[in-house]
DNA sequence: CCTTCAATGTTGCCAGTGTCAACATAGATT
DNA sequence: AATCTATGTTGACACTGGCAACATTGAAGG
């Protein structure tokens, strides 16, 4: 006869989980939410789990692959977020705006997140081929917005793949900036986005060209 | 009589050291060239020192205020990088560029140092009033490229802060793809920023104004 | 010169961490 | 029903940052 209950918090089975991965993920995230990246702790994932400790080594190498599968899921988030914008917003110039702008809501919204992602924590070198083709799809995105309006005639015909890890770069290196806290004391992030924008369609846009 | 010399490896003096200090930082940031901010043990650095683990504290709070430290002083270089760029290329429009390669060559030189400048590690928010001077300091040196270059008539005569916050979130968000080895497949630093401040001109040189 | 003292460095100790090896249990397969 | 594999647990270990108490030094003041 089996002891008690025993139940865990989240699946009525008591010894196997049924998603433990899947839990694992989800609370990891939160509490890089709430606490950021230091505060991830595998004792403390599993407690919270109503787990043990050392369950998470049957789903994930170690404590970075565990990272490396919150940034795998970061990246397709950003992704869904900046085609939605593109999207939504008619594929057009305005449209390409609105994706600037959703990229770094994403950062904002998300910094620990975010950090996460490009702070160094998980390197893209080799190892974690899922991580490799979130990252590619998401830059992608940024690719074919850019290759759809050099090919209405909006934007300049330069090497797409340039000019779009040219944007990529400005508006990462805002969030950046913005989720530090390193902009300059009246400047807001939304009105160096609008004038980022602003300054970067005057440089991108085929009318601007003598 | 005292025991034996028992000299330490800095100095010729025996207990106290005499500049523990200095000795506490260079050791971090060498370490931190090496083996990255993870690297980083007060133990281990002790051990180099020939110290005691603790005698760090005699210097800084903590871990934290040595690495904020090691911050300022990352400041403090990329300020003088920057200047002595503008300056040995003529105060001109070359260079603003040159400046510009300066900046990310300093990150990609020192990507973990740059790391523990913008990684998060430390945050510019109240405490730390050297780090937020020497970071305001750093940046002052682009906003008086800037400015200087708009007195010239070479750029245009918009807020020269917020024109500056834009260029230095460019030349940001290159160094951070570039020292997290996010860059798209056939695409160098160097042709990126290359490109990036052909782009960035077009878009800020007067003469591009219809 | 001798005493006193603040600055600086050391040792003992603690809670907390990631991770491994050995073991336990459950669910599926035969 | 017996067996096997996937999954979860327990015990241990080395390592970390940090605190409290102690030790040593060089300088200041009599």
């Amino acid at each position: 006869m089996p002891r008690t209950t025993r139940a865990a918090r989240k699946s009525p089975r008591s010894y196997h989980h049924g998603n433990l991965r899947r839990a694992l993920l989800d609370e990891a995230l939160t509490i890089i939410r709430v606490e950021g990246v230091e505060g991830v702790t595998l004792r403390d994932i599993g407690a919270r789990l109503g787990v043990s400790r050392t369950a998470l080594y049957r789903h994930f190498a170690d404590k970075r692959a565990l990272l490396a599968a919150v940034a795998t899921e970061g990246f397709r988030m950003l992704r869904q977020q900046l085609v939605a914008a593109w999207e939504t917003e008619g594929r057009g110039d305005p449209a390409f705006h609105a994706m600037g702008v959703a990229y770094v809501r994403f950062a904002v919204d998300n910094p620990a997140h975010y950090r996460v992602i490009f702070g160094g924590v998980v390197e893209p070198g080799g190892k974690e081929p899922e991580l490799e083709a979130e990252a590619r799809g998401a830059f992608q995105a940024l690719v074919d917005a850019v290759a759809s309006l050099q090919h209405d005639g909006v934007f300049i015909g330069d090497d797409p793949l340039l000019l779009a890890t040219y944007t990529w770069a400005l508006v990462h290196g805002i969030a950046m900036l913005a989720i530090d806290g390193q902009l300059p004391d009246p400047v807001s992030v939304e009105e160096l986005v609008r004038y980022s924008f602003q300054r970067l369609r005057t440089g991108i846009l085929n009318a601007a060209r003598a």
